[in-house]
DNA sequence: TGATGTGAATCAGTTCACAGCT
DNA sequence: AGCTGTGAACTGATTCACATCA
């Protein structure tokens, strides 16, 4: 059923959900898509196109009921549900990961964590114990997540990603910096501030003059 | 000069540039938009037409040399340079990011931390002395940075933003939970993982059956 | 009056396909 | 023979503009 409904719409549906929430927060009752557009940065008719994939949750004359609208994202997006991820590489950044707070209230809990390093594998990060990355076909062939996070060095993260995926993962959220070969029925984000840096030195190299 | 080139181009080099690295690496020297488009899972011709817009770096019946190609990336990203950073938000994340190993190696250092808690002010992380976020203007205008990254709560996030803009700084790493507001010749890069992982939960959601 | 929802028009980005070079 | 570079064709996304309704 949710098919052909192109992918950047989806992607900006977590953006509108967040915006609601805050209007929520706010006691607002109802919101246009003028307004909403203004806050965000996006033209209204945007917005209004990519609400009519789904359905028609504005008034004419009115604009949309904030809770309603919400109710209505939270549910196309499955957020309403409790999604489990497992967690792999426990280095600096998989525990910055790891003691995030921003993961649990929106319902995503990190039930597993693994990693290959004899002197991490044991250790309490948080709730968890950190298994060994060799156990991972095992447990979650025994209880699967939904999501993966790869927190590993690029020069293990194919691999990584590829267990993940030959135990069911079908999405993948990976701070490695590499472009992953995955099935295209898998789900994959990327999360990498130095490619984001590199592109926008290409704007401000124009006007950098000195060193500092 | 480089204007009207579609930004998604930019953002693209930087991954070329990436996957270029590892062949150098492996001592190779030519390679052909086939087998880059292979390793990349992009089509050969988004690679030509790509690099076709800064110029003809390849060859008839050959292929890209590898050097060479590498070289007018980085030089066209800028990213020969070295580039200054100001850290805002020295909490957890903010520690993660002083800690993570990436950013120098690729020419990017942080060279200021701030943070509006006293407790933190006057820490050191890393090289680093955190010092209080009141003191950025004075600091920042007396020697501006090339790029800010934002590592504090959405609710601070609008403000630091717009205080580092009004310190002269072009471009910003986001990694608030907010759709900010800038100047549109304000660069701006989000990094949201609860934005990845709400979207990619749309495509879960019709496959996912019972809770762990 | 003031907003939505949506076909139609436009704009942007990707892919095709092939001439041309090595 | 093999691959680049690039207009042209195509595909996809955004914006326009307006009928429609509260």
């Amino acid at each position: 059923m949710p098919i052909d409904i192109p992918e950047v719409v989806i992607d900006r549906l977590p953006v509108y959900a967040r915006a609601l929430k805050l209007l929520e927060r706010d006691s607002r009752e109802v919101v246009s898509s003028y307004e909403l557009g203004e806050q965000l940065g996006v033209t209204p008719a945007q917005i209004r196109k990519d609400l009519s994939y789904f359905g028609r949750f504005g008034k004419q004359g009115r604009g949309y009921n904030v809770h309603r609208l919400l109710s209505e994202l939270r549910q196309i997006l499955g957020l309403e549900q409790q999604w489990t991820l497992a967690l792999v590489g426990v280095g600096n950044l998989g525990r910055a990961i790891l003691t995030y707070g921003g993961f649990a209230p929106e319902g995503f809990s990190i039930v597993e964590a693994f990693d290959a390093n004899p002197e991490i594998v044991g250790q309490c990060v948080g709730e968890l114990v950190v298994r060994d990355v060799k156990e991972l076909p095992d447990i979650l062939h025994r209880s699967p997540v939904d999501i993966g996070i790869v927190a590993v060095p690029a020069a293990a993260a194919q691999g990584v990603i590829d267990t993940l995926v030959s135990c069911g993962t079908k999405a993948i959220l990976n701070y490695a910096p590499i472009a992953a070969r995955v099935h295209r029925d898998i789900r994959m984000r990327y999360i990498d501030p130095v490619l984001a840096l590199q592109s926008m030195t290409f704007y401000l190299k124009s006007a950098k003059v000195s060193a500092r």
